[in-house]
DNA sequence: AGTGGTTTGGTACTTTAGTATGAGCTATAT
DNA sequence: ATATAGCTCATACTAAAGTACCAAACCACT
């Protein structure tokens, strides 16, 4: 919001400034109005372009975006959302503990936790879930 | 392709209009320069915008399409397929069965053909192989 | 020093998942 | 007509996954 407000304010600062620009160099004479509105089209055809890619940008990042305050709310742990991504990579729960350096048990004991916390009954399920939830 | 060359043929078009338009209306003396500026400055900021988000929208739809292709490459079956959806759904071999309309076996032998066509020792891995591929 | 939350891990058990194999049934292409 | 491929289903088995319960160790906070 605040980027959105200043990149705002820079435009129009911007077109102020070719404003003064274009008129002096109308009036005297040293360029000719079709170099001018040129260069001003082709300028701000491209801001257009530029200011367009960033907020797109950020729309389809922000889909994609994990959504932390989620994760919280579901009162998931560092370790539990550690073997939510282990699940998530297609992982046995032997390979998760191996990747973290735990037992079996431990992480049954995480995953059976994490599928009370999304409320699945599978660990596919979990992972559908996650992924509407934007956690994973 | 063939509308990337008319838009910007177009664009052209309206760029030479634009320099008709303003070069008259200055030297006539209806409009100040300021005005027409403005004008054209805007119009090609929308202009920007425009183009940019049709040819984003393209290609973000481009990668979250579904390989088809690929699919018959793997050589999985119709009815492979849709479990492999229900099992993208997070559901059990059973549940597919009920939506499918067959038996638990039934499911079972095509999930174990999945497993073996997408090289996965697990459903979870499949989902994270078809992903990949972008097949679900 | 005690409390609460997390992590760890074990046992014992039930439920799913997955494999291997065989077999019957269709539609379709040769 | 007879392969061929896909779909169906069953049995019997092994391997994971998941549940329930318990308990110890740890860390941060008060």
């Amino acid at each position: 919001m605040k980027k959105t407000i200043l990149v705002f304010g820079l435009l129009i600062l911007a077109l102020l400034l070719l404003f003064q620009i274009s008129k002096y160099a109308i009036i005297s004479g040293d360029l000719n109005s079709e170099f001018v509105i040129a260069t001003i089209a082709i300028v701000f055809f491209f801001i257009g372009i530029y200011l367009n890619k960033k907020s797109l940008h950020k729309q389809t990042n922000a889909t994609k975006e994990i959504d932390y305050k989620k994760i919280e709310d579901l009162d998931i742990s560092k370790r539990e959302y550690e073997v939510l991504l282990g699940i998530s990579e297609g992982l046995s729960n032997k390979e998760i503990g191996e990747k973290l350096f735990v037992s079996e048990s431990t992480i049954k004991t995480h995953v059976s936790n994490l599928l009370t916390k999304l409320n699945a009954k599978r660990r596919t399920q979990a992972l559908q879930i996650a992924k509407d939830f934007n956690i994973i």
